[in-house]
DNA sequence: ATGTCGATTTGCT
DNA sequence: GCAAATCGACATA
């Protein structure tokens, strides 16, 4: 038996979101949903930096149904509807009470390719597959029900492959859609793995 | 290639 | 009531 691949519980628990963020680039975001093994290198993320993040949905402690699985340790899902129709796939990190989240914008589709294809009603692998928070979500089959998962169980977890992301290979700059965070939306946290073709286009 | 707009739940005022 | 961690359809050029 080899050693598992899949990130352990106290991988999640020992930096803030910034950090692990970039730490998450290279990593393989995988689910097994309905029966379908399916699966991705993560090439962009952005760090929601706790209750001090205007950009954070638990900026100020905030506690909601919504938010709650944010205050909970690291190493679950956080999977919540935007503009009413989309499933965005966060990463909660960090230590007990303290909200960190890293959102997955971008997947690279290395495993069921075929599945995140029909998933997506698309015919062929293409970056409109997987480059994108909701379609990183759609691709891999989640939804509202896969929320507050524990990310160390066999419906949705994170391998390390061993693929090497070297910190020059990282771009950073200001998060997508969150202007109304006012100073905090020029913080440069959104990363992205250089010149991948899955990368989401900013609107 | 670029711009506008609708879909539709959640949470805050 | 309104804006939101978005995407795709459609219009115009």
């Amino acid at each position: 038996m080899s050693k598992s691949l899949k990130l352990s519980r106290s991988w999640y628990q020992r930096d803030d979101a910034v950090a692990l963020a970039q730490k998450l680039l290279g990593k393989v975001l995988m689910t097994r949903i309905n029966g379908q093994l399916t699966g991705g290198i993560i090439v962009e993320t952005e760090a929601y930096q706790g209750a001090t993040d205007k950009a954070c949905h638990a900026y100020g402690n905030r506690r909601t149904t919504r938010t709650e699985v944010m205050f909970a340790p690291g190493g679950l899902s956080y999977v919540y509807l935007c503009y009413g129709m989309h499933h965005l796939f966060n990463i909660i990190t960090n230590i007990q009470d303290t909200p960190d989240a890293v959102l997955v914008r971008g997947i690279a589709p290395l495993v069921g390719i075929e599945t995140m294809c029909e998933r997506r009603k698309l015919p062929k692998l293409q970056p409109r597959v997987s480059a994108g928070p909701a379609l990183v979500s759609q691709s891999l089959g989640l939804t509202r029900d896969h929320n507050a998962l524990d990310l160390t169980a066999n419906t949705v977890w994170i391998e390390d492959r061993g693929i090497e992301v070297k910190p020059r290979q990282i771009r950073k700059g200001p998060r997508v859609g969150v202007d109304y965070a006012g100073e905090h939306a020029k913080l440069p946290w959104r990363f992205s793995i250089k010149d991948n073709p899955y990368v989401s286009k900013a609107k």
